[in-house]
DNA sequence: TCGCTGACAAAGTTTGAAATCTGTCAGTCC
DNA sequence: GGACTGACAGATTTCAAACTTTGTCAGCGA
């Protein structure tokens, strides 16, 4: 906490604290700056907006999800694309439960709709399209262009990634319909 | 507006046209009863709650873009398929542009999980389910379950028919993805 | 008798003044 | 000289009191 300097990344653990403490509707940038035992005006020295801050907090928790995502092992693409579909599923569960204050902060950015969430959903895409094209590769999937395929996959399984839905990921029920919607786009990308 | 008896008709449609002239944040029971030139005590008589009131006139206006559907004419099932998901996307798409104060109240029933709502949905699996089976009757679809199968659709098109994404609705190229989204679905249901 | 009224309690909303927060910057201190 | 402070203006949030709304019900009138 009390270092020679300031650093940005001591700003970021501390602002995750607090976030995870507080929430996104209670956490402030003096909060921030109180734990750290400095003014919020050295916070405003490394972050131009409380907006930026809550931004790269986001995306630093985003990317703890994906290296479990790219972690999925390569093989058959059908299974590698179920596998990879119910990681993320897994994923994005599991932090609506384990971290719900975290979570919400994200679910503010998605409601305002910011450059950090692009950026994660054209990473997300661009993984599919790796799988795809993969499938394409081994004769198993068929397809005119992989990335209007993966961002067709991604849509079509937006109610077991889109945080927005958080509430219904307990519904009894849910992994079923989770399953009927990959079977679906399974064979809908299937060759044979 | 004046009749010799207030009937449960004369409330619902004055109650639509206060809701679509206020939104469902500043229509009031008085504001109703006050159109109607009645005390608000004698809504109550019809209506045991507020709720109910707002129930009863969403689901009449539901059931306007119902007859839309039921209308798909038959044929092919993948073509029949595909003209119900583009008259639900178009139905909803216009709902929320030309009618925004009621595409409000609905919003306002989707986030209580009312039960009108779930039956709105049973009754969309419902004539999905229809057609499915139909195709399968045909020898163009394959499915274990078209009921299942008709959910998996319902859900894998969510975000062209989930109001919540209305403000998405607008943007370019959703139509592309959307045709994306229906291409992988029926490729997933064909039995070629 | 039966539909309606209007006064009422409880719940929820508005309002505006006080308090807090965001973002800036001149000045301090190492 | 560069990192940090703290006072400040404007924006936003909080809080409590005044007001509005919901839902009930005893009683009125046709």
């Amino acid at each position: 906490m009390t270092d020679g300097v300031l650093t940005r990344e001591q700003i970021l653990t501390t602002a995750q604290e607090v976030l995870r403490r507080y929430g996104p509707a209670k956490a402030t940038v003096v909060d921030v700056a109180r734990a750290l035992g400095v003014s919020h005006g050295s916070v405003y020295r490394h972050f131009p907006s409380k907006a930026a801050l809550r931004e790269a907090v986001t995306q630093l928790w985003l990317e703890e999800s994906h290296a479990a995502l790219a972690a999925v092992p390569a093989g058959p693409a059908p299974d590698r694309l179920r596998a990879w579909l119910s990681a993320l599923f897994a994923a994005k569960r599991k932090k609506a439960f384990d971290d719900p204050e975290l979570f919400a902060t994200y679910l503010v950015l998605v409601g305002e709709s910011s450059a950090v969430i692009d950026a994660h959903i054209a990473d997300l895409v661009g993984q599919l399209t790796e799988i795809i094209s993969d499938g394409v590769r081994q004769g198993v999937f068929r397809t005119d262009d992989p990335a209007v395929s993966a961002r067709a996959v991604f849509d079509a399984t937006n109610r077991f990634h889109d945080p927005q839905y958080a509430p219904e990921w307990s519904d009894p029920g849910i992994d079923q319909h989770f399953e009927a919607v990959v079977a679906l786009i399974s064979r809908g990308l299937s060759a044979g």
